[in-house]
RNA sequence: GCUGCUGUAGCUCAGAGGUAGAGCACUCCCUUGGUAAGGGAGAGGUCGAGAGUUCAAUUCUCUCCAGCAGCACCA
């Protein structure tokens, strides 16, 4: 019988029969291993117990303690656990796919009533009945033919779409049996189904999906589960979730009385003096920072022809999503049409229309807090994040091709800057390349996309790819910062774009003397005021960094007598730039202390006989406990210097 | 936009085919209290909008609007 050698992590090599187990590997080392044995990685992949190994190879037993490893086989025999209590619970259930996901699994289903949250409850209890069945988990090859008529009898018209889906490449078409119930699958599973903590897991949701992620197919119906090694892990998870929600921006939007919206202004911001404060705070310094960065500041129209519109070729593409606005002018023989601009550059590109540019112009800065509306698909819209109304830190580079990785490298450099200012360190930049559909050609492409990966190169920093991600018309970076607790956020952005100057003729005169087409680089930092300060409120939980905080300081009296003196201290604070204000109310300090908390005001300060006396303020700040005297000197000296913005230090 | 769920006082929520309730917030009074809710009284609602069924609809049905979750979308 023909023999193969398989590694073992330790270095040491041992001979096996061709078609060996990873179960018999492990049963031939230990019997106790055999037991713990959970799955197999092969050569890097990870690999089903039960799949022969046809050549030489490494491998690696895996157990439980292996966390990667156990927690996909978990979520995976749980999407699977899950189908089938489904199918058992509702025999006329369609069955189509559930993959792991971060936590999780989901499963889609198709199914004419919808699963209400009793179902969910049903559906668990059904999956543990499974698990502690310990059913056994059996796999099979079988034939592309076998398996589409297996399904075809069976009305499963999904799964006989899958398989159709799967490459002929060879690789093995496989089944997976729990107990009596099986399902289409590429595995590695789990040895029995007992193996799956019965108390680690919690469905959490069902909801819409379509069918292959495609708008055009079938709604289907999909219920999301989370599910880990054991019920501490599950507990924690629950936790973070409760955490997070506790951040929603939406939330501390109404408790720091920052905005409201309402229904008949969907999806646009009405905002609170407080929650402007920090949208002007923020405004103030991009103004100062883009200022010193070599920018020039324009602001253009709101309301523009569509002349303009389809010259720059968003009407043909982007008319539904745009607000038109009708105007019915006196005397004139037709209405005319006009759309909420969705975005500036078609205005920029005019300003740089005027006048005859010279190449001694570029590279031309031109930055806009540019008010934009989008008619967003109303399922898109959440909270401040995703509005229809929006102002973007927005900027077109002018320049030619040559300067493009040094204003790349400059860019780069400025957004920097900026994420540490506002206190994000951690952030990375995904360069974007051509994308099947696109303009130009092969070399344009790649000068384009070596500037973008040189600029930021020579700035300092790395970047990942993004294969066929870029624009049609060129390639873009996107800058993605990572928040307090872990979530991802694209912010920035940059992208060349040769197209729109063409099509809006934008040039300039060269040292040649004749005229040249400048390219275009769309850019932003923050992406737009109203999501970035989203980002910040969730980031932070609502305790802003003291120079972004609405509210600052509040003087609160623990006494009347105490009234004239707060003011006292108030005006002190003001004049030293800081925003405080005195609550004299009739109250006691621990309700004033309890209010200005939740109300996440970083500096309390309280005075009362003592205070006045020794012209000193009780210190309390936000999350502490403790109070410290501080003299009034001394601590409008340390608010001036926090509330200077990091830009003016 | 699609699927599902939701819409009752400023907020969080209860309620029922016979036109409404709690806590907090708000106003006033008492209280001057030393670091996360002192006490009392009062005021506050076309029950998201429109239509239908009914003697009667906030409650049942339909349509619309808005919100929430997910999907799709994000120039």
């Amino acid at each position: 019988m023909a023999q193969i050698s398989l590694t073992f992590p330790d270095g040491n090599v041992r001979d096996f029969a061709k078609g060996v187990t990873p179960a018999e590997v492990a049963e031939s080392i230990a019997i106790s291993l055999a037991k713990k044995a959970i799955s197999a990685t092969v050569n890097g992949t990870h690999w089903d117990l039960q799949w022969p190994i046809e050549a030489d190879a490494t491998i690696a037993i895996n157990t439980m303690s292996d966390e990667a490893p156990a927690l996909e086989l978990i979520r995976h025999d749980l999407a699977h656990i899950m189908a089938r209590a489904v199918q058992e619970l509702w025999p006329d259930v369609k069955v189509t796919i559930g993959p792991v996901i971060e936590n999780g699994w989901y499963y889609d289903f198709d199914r004419k009533e919808p699963f209400t949250p009793e179902d969910l409850g049903a559906i668990e209890a059904k999956m543990k009945d499974i698990i502690n069945a310990r059913d056994p988990v059996r796999t099979e090859v079988w034939s592309r033919e076998k398996a589409v008529a297996y399904y075809k009898e069976r009305g499963e018209e999904y799964k006989v779409e899958l398989v159709g889906m799967i490459p002929d490449d060879g690789q093995p078409i496989r089944m997976y049996w729990h107990g009596d119930w099986q399902d289409l699958c590429r595995g590695p599973h789990l040895q029995n189904t007992g193996q799956v903590p019965n108390n680690s897991f919690k469905l959490m949701s069902v909801a819409g999906a379509y069918w292959r992620g495609d708008s055009d197919r079938a709604m289907l119906q999909r219920i999301y589960g989370v599910g880990f090694k054991d019920p501490k892990a599950l507990k924690a998870h629950l936790t973070m979730l409760e955490e997070a929600a506790k951040r929603d921006h939406r939330k501390l939007g109404r408790e720091m009385d920052l905005f409201h919206m309402q229904e008949e202004a969907p999806g646009q911001i009405f905002w609170h003096p407080n929650g402007w404060k920090i949208y002007t705070t923020l405004q103030d310094y991009m103004r100062r920072q883009q200022e010193e960065d070599g920018y020039v500041e324009v602001n253009t129209p709101q309301v523009v022809n569509r002349k303009l519109w389809e010259a720059s070729g968003h009407w043909d593409n982007y008319q539904d999503n745009m607000f038109i606005v009708e105007v019915d002018e006196e005397h004139a023989r037709e209405k005319t049409l006009n759309a909420l601009k969705p975005m500036n550059c078609p205005c920029h590109v005019q300003v740089f229309n005027q006048g005859l540019k010279s190449y001694r112009d570029l590279p031309l800065r031109m930055a806009e807090f540019g008010s934009c509306n989008r008619y967003e698909p109303s399922g898109a819209l959440h909270g401040i994040m995703r509005v229809r109304g929006f102002t973007q830190d927005d900027a077109h580079i002018f320049c030619t091709d040559e300067q493009v990785e040094e204003e790349t490298k400059k860019f780069v450099t400025f957004l920097a800057k900026i994420y540490a200012h506002l206190g994000f360190d951690q952030w990375k930049v995904k360069l974007s390349t051509r994308p099947e559909k696109r303009v130009g050609t092969e070399e344009s492409w790649d000068k384009a996309e070596a500037d973008l990966a040189n600029g930021i190169r020579a700035a300092g920093y790395d970047f990942e790819i993004q294969e066929g991600e870029g624009a049609f018309y060129g390639p873009k970076l996107e800058f993605v910062l990572t928040d307090a607790i872990g979530r991802d956020w694209q912010c920035g952005t940059l992208q060349i774009d040769p197209n729109l100057p063409e099509r809006l003729d934008a040039n300039y005169i060269g040292q040649d003397g004749a005229k040249h087409r400048p390219v275009m680089l769309h850019r932003a930092v923050l992406g737009s005021f109203e999501r970035f300060i989203g980002i910040l409120i969730e980031s932070h939980a609502g305790k802003l960094p003291f120079w972004l905080a609405p509210r600052q300081v509040v003087v609160t009296t623990i006494v009347s007598e105490a009234d004239d003196y707060a003011n006292d201290v108030v005006a002190a604070l003001k004049a030293a730039g800081v925003r405080a204000e005195a609550d004299t109310r009739n109250e006691k300090i621990n309700y004033k202390v309890r209010e200005h908390s939740l109300g996440k005001v970083p500096v309390i300060l309280a005075v009362g006989a003592r205070e006045i006396d020794e012209k000193t303020v009780s210190v309390r700040r936000l999350g502490e406990k403790q109070t410290a005297v501080m003299s009034l000197d001394d601590i409008v000296a340390e608010l001036k210097l926090a509330a200077c913005p990091p830009d003016l230090k």
